[in-house]
DNA sequence: TTAAGTGCAAAGGCTTTGCAGCATA
DNA sequence: TATGCTGCAAAGCCTTTGCACTTAA
């Protein structure tokens, strides 16, 4: 067992694990859409010793912290990536499994007319679209 | 085991089975949102022989033919819905877990976005909202 | 000492599958 | 007989949890 500590990065006042640091400089590196499985994969090529329960109780962590994203986009597992300051949606191409991100004001629109209409709050939106790629598209 | 064809309805060219029509009975009466478990506690209420396996069997079946819409509402489970003609996502309900149907013609637009900017040809899209409906939202 | 994190293995929950028996043509 | 459906039990897969040990303050 080696936990070390890194007092460089902060995530919230829970102390900072070499193992944390490692999962968030993946998922920040991958620029996101890693499940769990391999995210643990790319994690064990650097630290041998890793766990995937530290996987899944760093990423729920990070989940609750509001650091990371999870999102179902198949119906085997969920994925994860660093959530940044404007929301996005997902493409994901059934023919090549690519996942790409794109963002629309329409949603936002979408809300507030559900809102108007439904008398629902919306908090959070989650959308994507399945479908062929501009590749795939032609082939 | 009794296996009772039942020829008045048709599902493809596949045969009625007493099972399969009790299935797509219940998901008819109750309006969508059912997940596989709450589904076959209905249908062991009017068969007390009927299996789990089958009920996930015949949803595939029915996902696969078209007659049932799959998706996923919360992290846990799929829940199934016999589709209609026009297509329809969710309000969930992050207080009271109540799930809502609403319509929206900003879907399309952004489909026909998607597809002009991206080249992403869109066939299905999976959109619910999470918040609070209307009664929790006062509470 | 106290609180928190980790690895390992076991357990949970949802879903699928293997198998033998039954149903229909 | 041949094909397809069913129930049962076992297995699969993703995820969580219990436990003992380690770390840091």
């Amino acid at each position: 067992m080696r936990i070390k500590r890194n007092a460089d990065i902060s995530i919230a006042d829970r102390p900072v694990t070499a193992q944390r640091r490692l999962l968030l400089d993946i998922l920040k590196e991958a620029d996101g859409h890693l499940h769990a499985k391999e995210l643990y994969r790319r994690a064990a090529e650097r630290d041998r010793e890793i766990s995937l329960a530290t996987v899944y109780r760093n990423l729920r962590l990070f989940k609750e912290l509001g650091l990371v994203r999870e999102t179902r986009l198949d119906d085997l597992r969920c994925y994860y990536e660093i959530r940044r300051p404007s929301e996005h949606y997902h493409l994901i191409c059934t023919a090549c499994g690519q996942v790409t991100d794109f963002e629309s004001p329409l949603v936002a629109r979408l809300v507030a007319d559900v809102e108007l209409e439904c008398g629902f709050h919306a908090e959070r939106a989650v959308l994507h679209l399945e479908g062929r790629c501009g590749g795939c598209k032609k082939a």
